[in-house]
DNA sequence: GATGAATGAGTATTCATTCAT
DNA sequence: CATGAATGAATACTCATTCAT
């Protein structure tokens, strides 16, 4: 039993990669069990016989991909002790270039937009931003403590990070100049060190 | 025919809204011309006789949506002489609470993950993203010839503008609490001006 | 009325020029007045304004087309006196390579395919060919009178050749190697000349 | 897998055949998917289920008329020895009624006006008129042979009999009398067997 | 003479899903 | 675990045609 739900999260997993890239080439409009189960020469009742339903599958797809999202640029951050440099790498991670290409911009958009009318969705978008907002609150208080400068209110310098971040990606992903967008990168984040009184 | 094709642009408009409200309930994968049709209480072939085709009324609607976005914060602006209330007014109006309620964002972003697969969408985004910046970087300069302080590349400082304003439509659409979000607005806005070093 | 009518003749004859040309690159179940109208730059409703009816303008194409076909190759029969050398040029011009080209086979036989289903359509092609027959019956019998020789049945005789030059133009129509079915005709004429006891 | 396989034939046999019926009484251009799922009283999605696409389908049916043509007037011929004998039957065969009756004709010269747009049930004509002449050439050469006679070339001679059969066939379909008809495969069958000189 | 609006039936095909094997 | 049969609703779009202008 152990063993068969094993090779079967597995098979979940590659019928969700297929999934994704299904999605990437056609949309949410266009993305059908079908197109899946062609594209892995399968059958398409079997892909209904690991998620009963295809809404089951999109929400399962959303958790997969924001977990994507969050995993690669949190990590790396509790190796690093000095709260100062935490908070700076942490900026730099943000703005980082593999952010941005990080998933499909195209399929995290269109899960976006499904969040409006999907309330599990909508709910796995707000727990992440929710997680993301809390550890910047998290260091950007850290960092004030030790400097014993009270700036402003931490939750809002949060905000204004995740919103600056989002926005450049939004803004990033829609523009086709890259090198102007890795100088805005850089110029995006002076700011923000400048407005967190980093130096 | 200048009549006539002027009943048509009318029963047009009167489309497109009705496919606006069918996409904001059904989003792109659950809209569709019959549904479109249903709502008017007329026949789905009448719809293409207007637009030949499905991907042209979603451009056209994607013209509809942009031009609203655009025009309903830009205008008020010409009338304002002085440079610095003029900017100043520009930051207001673009973090303003009308921004947000203007179009329903589900269909918004709807039709930004659409830009990603199709190039007419893409391109319409593009230019509207263009316009928006050209505006904020003539103001910015105009600000600064004035003051005679060249702080920065007005360009970066327009695309800085332009990605927290459009990041924080996107953090502000998902959260549901509107109140902390009124209060993240004043924020951004008085950093901006801030970095703008206007006062 | 005489000059409208003429003018409207003409129109007639250029509408069933463009829906030959549409059948013969979309077939009978490709073809329709929306794709000739468009071919032509013109409005589908006046098409129906000068045909009333689908049905009406195919009819009229059949004749168009069964005329081309007598018309091309019985005229200058008229004009050769001796009776031998007459039948002689009727068969020459019968297998002639003039009479494959006349039209477009596909629209020829997707006709004829259907005066299965349309009386009117099998009545034009019926008379189409007994006026053929007459011709030949005609000619083998003067030709006969003249050499005192009754070998038989001018009418089966005159089948037989109607028959004979139809296969043909089915079996050249359908094969691709040209210059094979050059020769071709020459054998098969050879043969009814030998089988009318000419020469 | 056999067992299922050998019923999904079963059931596309049973499909074509009702699109046979659908074909003679509608044509090619009144032939739809509906049409034959009405007429067997199930679902016009499972008849896609079976061949994927109507052209799909059409090829089928085309290979389908192609081989009843085939099967019916050739097998009997190779349990006759004596190649004199043996090639007169055939004549015989090739001239018979049966022939005529195989199939609606009205399907056949669908069929075959299709072939002028549809590489796929081109091929299959011209495959199927090259078995048949393939058969009659190796007859001819092998009666000359035993009776020393070189007359002329057995291609052409077989394709004097391909067109003259396959012309009768077009004018009986045509014309309605049918005692008529009789007669003159008589006649046909008689001077086709002076031309090879049998007798 | 010509066009536009409108209709309603019809097209092939795709869809998610159920059930039996 | 996997496939095939079957369903029924839905899809965008085309059709011939009518009527008013």
């Amino acid at each position: 039993m152990a063993r068969s739900s094993k090779k079967a999260s597995l098979r979940k997993r590659e019928i969700l990669e297929n999934f994704y890239q299904v999605l990437a080439e056609e949309g949410l409009e266009g993305a059908s069990i079908a197109k899946v189960a062609a594209r892995m020469g399968i059958h398409p009742s079997l892909i209904i016989h690991y998620f009963s339903t295809k809404e089951e599958m999109v929400v399962d797809l959303v958790d997969y991909i924001l977990h994507i999202y969050e995993d690669t640029f949190l990590p790396p951050l509790n190796k690093i002790k000095d709260p100062k440099e935490r908070l700076e790498k942490t900026i730099e991670a943000v703005f980082g270039l593999d952010w941005t290409r990080l998933a499909d911009s195209g399929v995290f958009y269109a899960c976006y937009s499904l969040s409006f009318r999907n309330r599990r969705v909508r709910e796995q978008f707000q727990k992440m931003y929710s997680r993301l907002r809390e550890v910047l609150v998290e260091e950007i208080t850290e960092y004030m403590e030790k400097k014993i400068i009270i700036k402003s209110d931490p939750y809002k310098l949060a905000d204004l990070i995740v919103s600056l971040v989002q926005g450049y990606d939004f803004y990033r992903s829609l523009m086709d100049n890259d090198e102007q967008f890795d100088e805005l990168a850089l110029f995006l984040k002076e700011n923000t060190l400048a407005i967190l009184k980093i130096d």
